[in-house]
DNA sequence: CTTGACAGCTAATCGAAATTAGCTTATAAT
DNA sequence: ATTATAAGCTAATTTCGATTAGCTGTCAAG
């Protein structure tokens, strides 16, 4: 029924684990409980397996991000929502957001597959650049700009807070991705930082 | 003559591009200005070729940590080294480290390589980790340490400060990686960061 | 001069993996 | 009941790319 379906998890995972060029259909389709001629039933192709992954994945970054407001475009939210942001509140929003890209099965996959397949490949590596850069960085600027405004932390830059707040989340994930065992060190040092950072460009005197 | 050497310099840049299994040895070959058969009268395996690549890599990192001290064992450097830092100084140094690990040909086409094989090879993963996040955050946490020490900087958690300060720039090499045309607008924004790091951190009240 | 190692070449060979052919069964619509 | 379609299987077939065989020319040592 939705053979379909489990085809492209099961390859999302092979292809994020080992690279496209060392998977061979036959693991796909052992994984999903078939023979490797079956596939052809439901693909054209390894190729067009891959494409499908892609365009799901995009539709769903799509979706997602609309959900988020982490699209480039977004000075959607306004100022007022972030007028009044504590400490604790920057560490849950930012906790969380790294959680969730930790721990997404979907994203993760994804995350790790971008980051295999992606150099020979120009729309791959932009879309890597957008999605794992650009666009949070966008959304977080703006919403530095907006606390700095709204007089909840200093009056820097808002592109540099973001990528300084970013960056760090984004360097533990390479290292979570790699290295799952590691994940609760990198959690920990994730807290850590936000909280120094909510310290330094908090404008509230707290203990340093 | 030093065919050897040449194959290893153009199987690197191949690799670097496209990943080991989209390259043919028949690719590395032409690059080389021979024929695929001529290559096994210097290397084994096109296996043997990576891992000559590999080996010399090594050799050439621990060269090189030496010579920076890079490597996570430094706490050798002395806090008279860093009393007396200014901004400008955090700058040129960071921007010198940022340059050279962006436009060294061997550094840059090292790390993609790595980026682009690291994962199902155990190995290769932890050797990404070591040379792009823990031996730059070691050392840099020593340092920090080091200038907080001394009066220049901020008390602050040292970890999360090398964090803060490398994190940027990792993001920012992997953006121009994939992104050539970007490198500008990247030098221009690293220099930014490591100026408002170094405001953000530093004891004397500079203007914000 | 001649011999042997070296580095290159062309023309096989080998192996692995993707894909196709063609058969079988089940199910659902006519 | 019949038939068409979907989805699976086994057994080819095809393709492609790594590797090997075996020949040739060069050049330095003797």
């Amino acid at each position: 029924m939705d053979t379909k379906k489990r085809i492209l998890d099961e390859a999302l995972t092979l292809f994020s684990e080992r690279g496209y060029a060392n998977v061979f259909v036959a693991d796909i389709a052992g994984a999903v409980g078939i023979k490797a001629p079956s596939l052809y039933k439901h693909f054209r192709s390894k190729q067009a397996i891959f494409d499908a992954i892609l365009d799901e994945m995009k539709k769903n970054y799509d979706r997602q991000s609309a959900m988020l407001d982490m699209d480039g475009n977004s000075a959607s939210a306004d100022a007022a929502h972030f007028s009044a942001v504590s400490e604790d509140d920057l560490v849950k929003t930012g906790m969380g957001l790294f959680m969730y890209f930790l721990h997404d099965g979907y994203v993760r996959r994804f995350r790790k597959m971008l980051t295999v397949g992606q150099f020979g490949d120009p729309e791959l590596a932009a879309l890597f650049t957008k999605q794992y850069a650009d666009d949070p960085l966008s959304y977080q600027s703006a919403m530095f700009a907006m606390l700095s405004a709204g007089g909840v932390l200093k009056d820097a830059d808002p592109d540099v807070m973001a990528l300084q707040f970013y960056a760090p989340l984004f360097l533990m994930l390479t290292v979570c991705d790699r290295h799952p065992e590691r994940e609760n060190e990198q959690i920990r040092l994730a807290e850590r930082h936000i909280r120094q950072f909510s310290r330094i460009y908090g404008k509230r005197e707290e203990t340093l």
